[in-house]
RNA sequence: AGAUCCGUAGCUCAGCCUGGUUAGAGCACUACACUGAUAAUGUAGGGGUCAGCAGUUCAAAUCUGCUCGGGUCUACCA
């Protein structure tokens, strides 16, 4: 006898998950997975490094379902796929964990506990939870190889990105400037724009504010304002009045520093007369057009201006010309507030000047942007457009500078909580004021970011860093863009294509200290530096440097070299320059993105042979077979993260891309919506979730709800309806399989039914399944899991299930083990079998189960995992498109029926003589008739007729095919689809006999032509109709005694198959069967005894009219006791 | 503020690219049925101004523009 299929007693997904991994486990599935394609064409993946000091969430399963599926595909496909892990190690989230682990600040690193104590610290933080990662890993089944990952803190990985930045330091790449960063003087430190995100430093506050006057300087290209004022003089007043350049600014503080006003190219501006309403001066001045109502009132337009004095209430007003501000370009003005620190030498460039830039708006102040280098990121940008230079007039601490007069020495903000401390803001205001160069002073209420440790207000503040000059090979970025599939394609176009278009430099510089150093060492003055490849090049400098500098200069790195590549020990390190002057390391950690963008080189290391032979890709093995990647794929949250650095550093080393794919997965929002965070106690945890559920259902659930880049919100109710509706109707599938296929011991041994001997219903699964098969395939090409996930799930459930087993029971238990049983079997078979495989990709514990149950058996693979077969390849010889096209007739027919059924109330069981089909052409009625059996079993008829025109039953309905008219008739529609409303059956005839029919449309003659209508039956009159589409159905529901005797008969086999089951018989047992008074029913009982006996397997039945026990039941309201016991 | 995604039944989503006349599934709810797959299944029912407004068109859930609401990213700026 041959082995048996395993049965269940239940679905236990979480169970079938652990036994799974279990075995994977044992037999190195992974490996094997990976091993077996030894020689395969590669297909590269690289893995995005998750930072293991935080637990993992839910949304860490779906971006890891994502990235497994798709290996996993690959793999099956055919292709090698290497996937090795990684840890991104570094950064500010590590080292703000520490700190507060430790109750420190920044300012305690180096005095409280040395540099060394506190990387130690950060180093054993880092993987602090990679074991709840790697079980993850493991239990939500995402295969990658943890044995050999990728560690961004370890000296190769180091080394390597020394190598990649000396690169770009060769290529000129990488320079050395100042940038406005956000700077908290309270506590000495540049601010990072993750500190600046934390909840609580943007705070409303009332500064004051101020409107100032720039005067502007009269010469031929300002002549157009001048002139405009003195031809319209006032009225006893001479020409020759100053104009005014009007600029907004809520930090006064930063005016002495104004370089430069910035106005929008295409905004309008305009010249207003009018008067200081501080000095009741006379004055012009200039402001955007659509900002005139912030300042002036409707009313005061064109006002009398002779009678405006100090006690005036209104202020007049009169434009006098208007103009772009383009026109303004170059305009120059003077200094509002010179002092001995800030002449025009001492800016370095050609300042006191308009100029134009994009980021100007209209939403506030003037339309004139007061521009100070210094204080400001787009002020520095614009600035360093026009070469204005740039004056930084106040210090680290946040007070003035010597030089800056009354204000020297002052501090900007209340930085020392100094009790009577006076606003220095007010007093420049008031100065302005008494100068007339004030048009309004005023307290505003804005939010202003503050330093989340002091609580001070930041400032933006230029600072030295260290810049790649990414935008240098900007149109080249944009254009190897273009070349990457984007999943969604808008973020690759849009997101991602905007940022592009908007980039600036990469600034790397981080003043921190558990992360990569910049291997740059400097002489005092800046004149010499030298950037530092390998870990060899700087030993032997090292040695240089002490033969040079002398013997105490690195003498703890020269007898084993440096060991570790971190803070402080390169700090140590002095260097010597070819003059021979000490060089230090600049203090500068690099960016963390450098880190992980840096992967696809530094994840393998260094090669030293090929660097020794000059290599442009020195990289160990095997990074020439996997750079670029094939595929990547992350949550949208790293579009300007990982995805940005990535392509930045390919692009930049060399020219290339460093991935043709990426895919990026949207958020996991709870159900209602929201964010999940601590704070809201809406997280859920993926182990728990996983236990319950299974990893299966979790993978299937968030890969099948939503497309992957829609934010999914994250439904408990969710999974437990796919464990359900999916695994359960497969799992059903599976187990109604293996109930029959023990029984006849069916292990695929006999060869394969040929096709032409298996029936239509065998050949219809088939040939949906081929189908199916090739949709899911190029859902998957192209890179669409939630197309293929649903494809296969209503596959499952429509077809397989709820069609062809369901009209196939009979067959597997019925009869004899002949042909047509074995071509069940065989059909069945294939589908479970070719299903575990489609489904490998999403489900792989239960593909992998149902695959080895099935295999166990039957050994058709050799090998022992579904991971480790080929896809399933359609068979397109065997799709039949006419085929699956009339088994939808018959479903369609069958649905029709029992809905009819249902209205009058004949149950199923119930048979009824025929139904009767009209049928609009020949083609129609021969699909109906190869499907006839079917319907006829299905809803339980003797015959099934069919009507043609011929008969003259039918009643015809006409509707245009709007489709086809509309492209011909385009206005006219309207017209002519009045006409065929009003066609009668006659004209529907004649239009059908004839081909075409005349109709007159606003007195112009119109041909209709047949396929440019549908015609459908409406009603057969007389008899209960149903229809859908083009197919109308029809139900004979008259009952004769004869239908009668056989409704009761099949009455009488359900109530026996029930206590048969009751009583817990086995499938094959043989019974007898008694009946007492049976009454009228005793002509059923009689008449279908053979057929009664073949169904229950009964090798008795009889009617004894004495019988005393046995169990009561009732049949179409006859009551009848029947005795049903086991065949001696 | 900019970019982008989303808005269709009580809930989760198809359909939109390529416009075509009763807008579909599943879940949930109600009723009835089925019963050698049974913690399954079938049929029927209620439930929609396809976020809103305007435009293009003979025809708009579908194309265009604007507005509103939600998410994310970037920025925070005089």
């Amino acid at each position: 006898m041959a082995a048996k299929y395993r049965e269940f007693s239940h679905l236990d997904l979480p169970g079938i998950g652990s036994a799974i991994l279990d075995r994977w486990n044992q037999e190195k599935a992974f490996e094997k997975s990976v091993s077996l394609r030894d020689g395969a064409p590669p297909f590269v993946f690289y893995e995005g490094p998750p930072s293991a000091n935080g637990m993992p969430g839910i949304h860490h399963v779906i971006s890891r379902t994502l990235k497994d599926l798709v290996c996993r595909y690959k793999t099956m496909q055919g292709f090698q796929v290497k996937r090795k892990g990684g840890w991104d190690t570094h950064g500010l989230p590590i080292e703000l964990g520490v700190e507060k682990e430790l109750g420190i600040t920044k300012e305690d690193i180096g005095k409280k506990i040395t540099v060394e104590e506190y990387n130690q610290k950060c180093r054993e933080a880092v993987l602090r939870f990679k074991d709840k990662w790697d079980s993850l890993t493991q239990q939500m089944g995402y295969w990658v190889d943890l044995q050999d990952p990728y560690i961004t803190f370890e000296n190769t990985y180091i080394e390597t990105l020394w190598w990649l930045l000396q690169r770009l330091y060769k290529k000129g790449l990488l320079y050395k400037s100042v940038s406005i960063q956000p700077y908290s003087p309270a506590a000495g430190t540049g601010l990072s724009s993750h500190e600046l995100n934390q909840p609580g430093t943007y705070k409303d506050v009332k500064d004051t504010s101020a409107v100032a006057m720039f005067k502007a300087i009269r010469n031929s290209d300002s002549e157009f304002l001048f002139a405009a004022a003195d031809n319209n003089p006032r009225a006893g007043l001479p020409g020759g009045e100053e104009v005014f350049f009007l600029a907004w600014t809520t930090t006064p503080w930063t005016l002495p520093s104004n370089l430069g006003l910035t106005v929008g190219p295409s905004i309008d501006y305009v010249l207003v007369r009018t008067f200081n309403p501080y000095t009741h001066l006379p004055i012009n001045v200039v402001l955007a057009k659509a900002l005139l109502p912030k300042y002036f009132k409707a009313e005061n337009e064109n006002a009398d201006e002779t009678g405006y004095g100090p006690d005036a209430k209104q202020l007049p007003w009169r434009i006098l010309t208007a103009f772009k501000g383009k026109d303004l370009e170059g305009l120059r003005y003077e200094q509002l507030l010179p002092y001995a620190a800030s002449t025009p030498e001492k800016t370095g460039g050609d300042p006191f000047r308009v100029l134009l830039d994009g980021f100007v708006t209209v939403e506030d102040g003037t339309g004139i942007v007061h521009t100070a280098p210094a204080f400001g990121a787009d002020d520095y940008k614009v600035g360093r457009k026009y070469g204005i230079g740039i004056l930084t007039l106040v210090d680290r601490e946040g007070k003035f500078v010597d030089g800056v007069g009354e204000f020297s020495g002052r501090y900007v903000k209340n930085y020392k909580d100094e009790k009577d401390y006076v606003d220095v803001n007010v007093d420049i205001s008031v100065k302005l004021k008494k100068e007339n160069r004030a048009f309004k002073v005023e307290k505003y209420e804005h939010s202003y970011p503050h330093c989340w440790r002091t609580d001070k207000p930041v400032l933006y503040y230029p600072l030295d860093a260290w810049f790649i000059k990414t935008t240098a090979i900007k149109d080249r970025m944009v254009a190897l863009n273009k070349t990457i599939n984007w999943k969604p394609k808008a973020t690759g176009e849009g997101r991602f294509g905007n940022w592009l278009e908007n980039m600036v430099d990469w600034n790397l510089s981080r003043s921190r200290f558990w992360g990569t150093p910049l291997p740059i060492w400097r002489t005092e003055d800046g004149s010499e530096e030298i950037c530092i490849g390998s870990i060899a090049e700087l030993n032997a400098e090292i040695r240089k440097a002490n033969e040079v500098l002398g013997a105490e200069v690195n003498k703890n790195y020269l007898h084993d070299g440096i060991l570790d590549l971190h803070k402080p020990y390169v700090d140590e390190v002095v260097l010597v320059s070819p003059t021979g002057k000490p060089m230090r390391r600049e203090p500068d950690l690099i960016d963390v993105w450098f880190d992980s963008g840096a992967m696809p080189y530094a994840q393998w290391g260094l090669d030293y042979e090929k660097l020794a032979a000059g290599s442009d890709r020195p990289f160990k093995a095997p990074f020439d077979q996997n750079f670029p990647a094939d595929f990547i794929c992350e949550g949208v949250d790293q579009t300007r993260g990982w995805f940005y650095t990535l392509h930045a550093l390919a692009s930049l080393l060399y020219d290339d891309v460093a991935y043709k794919t990426v895919v990026s997965n949207g958020l996991v929002l709870d159900r209602n919506g929201n964010k999940m965070s601590k704070r809201l106690g809406n997280v859920v945890d993926p182990f728990q979730t996983i236990n319950q559920f299974g990893a299966d259902a979790t993978r299937w659930y968030l890969i099948t709800n939503a497309s992957p880049w829609d934010s999914l919100k994250f439904d408990i109710e969710g999974i437990k309806e796919v464990q359900r509706k999916f695994f359960g109707t497969l799992y059903n599938t599976y187990q109604f399989f293996v109930l029959y296929a023990n029984v006849d011991g069916f292990s695929f041994a006999e060869p394969p039914v040929k096709w032409e001997d298996r029936p239509e219903i065998d050949r219809w699964i088939l040939s949906s399944l081929q189908t199916l098969v090739q949709q899911v395939t190029a859902a998957f090409d192209d890179y669409e899991p939630t197309t293929a996930g649903r494809l296969i799930d209503s596959f499952v459930d429509e077809q397989l299930s709820n069609w062809y087993v369901r009209l196939c029971r009979r067959r597997f238990w019925k009869g004899d083990y002949s042909v047509d049983k074995i071509s069940a079997y065989q059909t069945l078979y294939e589908c479970l079998e070719t299903i575990s495989g489609l489904i490998a990709p999403v489900a792989p514990f239960f593909a992998d189960w149902l695959f080895s149950n099935l295999n166990n058996v039957t050994h058709r693979h050799e090998v022992a995992s579904v991971h480790h077969t080929l896809y399933p390849k359609a068979d397109t010889s065997r799709i039949d498109a006419d085929l699956e096209e009339r088994m939808r007739l018959a479903q369609d027919a069958s649905s029709l029926v029992l809905s009819l059924r249902k209205k009058v109330n004949i149950k199923v069981r119930q048979p009824l003589q025929k139904i009767l089909i009209p049928v609009l052409d020949p083609a129609m009625k021969s699909r109906l008739e190869k499907v006839e059996d079917l319907i006829k079993s299905e809803v339980n008829v003797k015959a099934v007729e069919y009507l043609t025109d011929a008969d003259g039953f039918i009643k015809k309905k006409i509707k245009p095919n709007f489709q086809a008219l509309g492209k011909r008739l385009g206005a006219k529609m309207k017209a002519v689809s009045n006409a065929i409303a009003g066609f009668s059956q006659a004209d529907i005839s004649r239009l059908e006999k004839e081909g075409s029919y005349s109709l007159e449309i606003d007195s112009e003659p119109l041909i209709l032509q047949i396929q440019e209508v549908e015609i459908t039956s409406e009603d057969i009159p007389g008899w209960m109709v149903s229809s859908k589409g083009a197919l109308t159905v029809a139900l004979d529901v008259t009952l004769t005694p004869e239908l009668e005797q056989e409704g009761n008969a099949r009455e009488l086999v359900n109530r026996i198959q029930k206590i048969r089951k009751d009583n817990g018989y086995e499938l094959t047992d043989r019974i007898r069967v008694r009946f007492g008074q049976a009454g009228l029913l005793e002509t059923s009982i009689r008449q279908f005894a053979p057929y009664i006996k073949a169904e229950v397997l009964a090798d008795e039945l009889e009617v004894d009219n004495n019988l005393s026990d046995g169990i009561e039941i009732d049949i179409n309201e006859q009551p009848v006791t029947v005795k049903v016991e086991k065949s001696a």
